[in-house]
DNA sequence: CAATTATACTGTATAGAAGACACAATTTTA
DNA sequence: TAAAATTGTGTCTTCTATACAGTATAATTG
């Protein structure tokens, strides 16, 4: 068998940054940690990549192990890979950021690892470069969902026009027009209205739409500016 | 000294993909490879990370050392880590692109790593999974200067405005309009009238421009849609 | 010198999108 | 019963993207 000459072996690590979404604010699935180094401060959702394991397999696992959860948005963000980034051994960390509806988790695994939902707003503070990570992965969050549909990966299966609304307010960190949100969305042709109407509301006047998952398919290649009313600052 | 229990030393590499401009076509600057694996056959420029070295160094260095250019426009695409995308050993491959202007180059450099721009659509079968790498790195240019203003960075320090709207041309792979385009650029403000004329065109000499450098900064960081017209296809 | 070609600049018309804003309908709450 | 909250639909204005016309200029070519 050949092999490289000199080559330096390196320790490869994943972590996940998972967004999920409550109705309100934009969250994060975080680590408060029982295990070294660092425990007992807040880290994103980690492990290293085995040998025989594709790289996006790996992330997969991860964020099976930690949620419950297959098929959602997981997308790869940046590999970070400064010298000191891990203080015990040199190890780069391939960075995948993950879209989660947050009702379909299994919370049993979650309290395993002893994870919390936290809003993005009171982020506490990460280990490692991970507070790096997570502003790139809500910058690359919020250029994705200028051009394409990818707001929908955070809802639940039945949703109404307003819920959506608020995801994309709590994404941009912004307010936005009912009227012409309501406009825009439906011309897109993506919602299919369920007939059914939303019972948890306040008025129980929302039309439950579901997603037209065809449609969505093209918009998620096609290049679409999906909402250039929105800077991404 | 504290080590991490039992994960595997996997072999990291990095692989580079420049872009030129020649004035008319988009190019690669690939390597004839006279080394094994896979010698006599076509790749992209790489290299592995050295223990003590920081990732983003590494691609530099990549690229210093086939071109002799630093500072260049250079951006990291993605990591790709698929177990057997390396039949010798298992190696994952962070992968950069860098946008060069074609006349600064070291011509030494490149002829010692026996390395030649070819026109992107001449470009040859490349080893491994090479191919996919460039594929994916001309989709995120195109995303890129949909966004933001680098088709600057394959230019000469002074160029014409038609020979600008070329380079979009070739990364788009398509025709625009000369009174529009004009037009949108100048409106920019990011050009800077030398004085100049272009001695070398064949007909009435051009104004040559040269890069506002201080609007620039702006344009790679704020959110611009820098090209509606254009699909990203 | 006339024809040709590439460049620069100024217009203009049209379609469509973005954004501001009005009003009606339904249900809960006080 | 009235007020408040929430959702849905409609309309108007402004602006921009894009297509397309025209004029002037500079250099080469035959």
């Amino acid at each position: 068998m050949i092999h490289y000459t000199h080559p330096s072996r390196i320790l490869v690590a994943l972590d996940c940054i998972i967004f999920g979404f409550d109705g309100e604010e934009l969250k994060l699935l975080l680590i408060k940690r029982n295990f070294d180094p660092e425990s007992g401060k807040w880290s994103l959702m980690g492990g290293f990549l085995n040998e025989y394991e594709d790289l996006e397999a790996a992330a997969q696992r991860i964020l099976y192990d930690l949620t419950g959860l297959r098929n959602n948005y997981l997308e790869q963000l940046q590999t970070f890979g400064a010298v000191k980034r891990d203080p015990v051994e040199r190890t780069i960390s391939v960075v995948y950021y993950a879209l989660v509806n947050i009702q379909q988790q299994d919370i049993n695994a979650i309290k395993a690892h002893n994870a919390y939902w936290i809003n993005l707003s009171e982020k506490p503070d990460l280990i490692f470069d991970h507070n790096a990570m997570v502003d790139q992965a809500l910058r690359q969050l919020r250029y994705k969902a200028a051009l394409h549909a990818i707001g929908f990966e955070l809802m639940p299966d039945k949703f109404t026009i307003p819920q959506l609304q608020k995801v994309y307010e709590a994404i941009y960190n912004t307010q936005l027009d009912r009227r012409n949100f309501s406009r825009k969305i439906i011309s897109t042709e993506l919602l299919i209205d369920t007939g059914d109407k939303d019972t948890n509301s306040v008025t129980k006047k929302g039309k439950l739409y579901r997603l037209n998952t065809e449609k969505y398919q093209q918009y998620l290649t096609d290049y679409v500016s999906f909402f250039p009313e929105l800077t991404l600052s």
